[in-house]
DNA sequence: ATGATAATGATAATCCATTATCAACAACAA
DNA sequence: TTGTTGTTGATAATGGATTATCATTATCAT
């Protein structure tokens, strides 16, 4: 029967308040101020357990290993700062993006991804906005 | 001093004909028709001499390994289809992704993957369109 | 409090794409 | 034609991310 610990719940409460995906990386410096000894290991077992129940998914960077995200509510796309490598969700879609496709095409899916300096990279933001 | 090699010009020449970006699985089928015998460590090796004599450019896909297309004369985006998992270029650009950037951040660089059915996929073409 | 066993942490193993190695081959200037 | 040496093909090695293994620990129904 399913257990409760303590590394679960920091794995989930860092990306749930994270509020934006996170990389292994990042999730594990995350959960792992929580609870120290934490292993890698651990942090990609409960990866692929929360995503198995529903709870997140796999966010796929071109040339990057898969980041993560609570499972989206509302179509959104993302923005990756070229500075700090933070990956953020933006709200929204281009709606003109059905005019790109060529004829006798059919569309099922798109992704758009955004580059270039977060508010923080970009000097507009107070320090410490997204830790 | 370099020299000319069959092996050579059966790579580029795949990448020029094909008129879409290539895995190097699919370069390496299309070459090896031309020459026998071709080794796939052949193939990764022009793949990077024609990178950096800046005649091709990698395409980085989400979760897949880098495509090569030769470099873009324009800016364009590509289409994934979901069947038969070939890469195309697609002219043009949204331009409402702009509306997409939160206040504070600045856009440098943007990517749209479009994915479904292609022509040949969707019952729409002749066959061996895209050979 | 205790036993059954799920979960963890350390790390070895795996998986894949790519790169390095090196003997054999082949392009091409002389 | 020949010598030099750039290039190739086969394959071992590498690198990075992820998964498997397994002894140990910790949860929780009883």
């Amino acid at each position: 029967m399913k257990r409760d610990t303590p590394q679960q719940e920091a794995i989930r409460k860092a990306l749930v308040n994270a509020g934006r995906p996170l990389s292994v990386e990042e999730l594990f410096a995350l959960a792992h101020r929580e609870v120290t000894g934490l292993g890698i290991a651990t942090v990609y077992r409960n990866l692929r357990a929360l995503q198995s129940e529903g709870q997140i998914v796999t966010v796929d960077l071109p040339g990057q290993p898969p980041r993560w995200e609570v499972a989206p509510e509302s179509h959104h796309h993302h923005f990756l700062c070229l500075s700090c490598d933070k990956l953020f969700e933006v709200p929204g879609c281009a709606e003109d993006i059905k005019h790109l496709l060529p004829a006798g095409y059919t569309l099922e899916e798109h992704d758009i991804l955004l580059r270039g300096q977060c508010d923080a990279c970009a000097g507009n933001a107070p320090a410490a906005r997204h830790p």
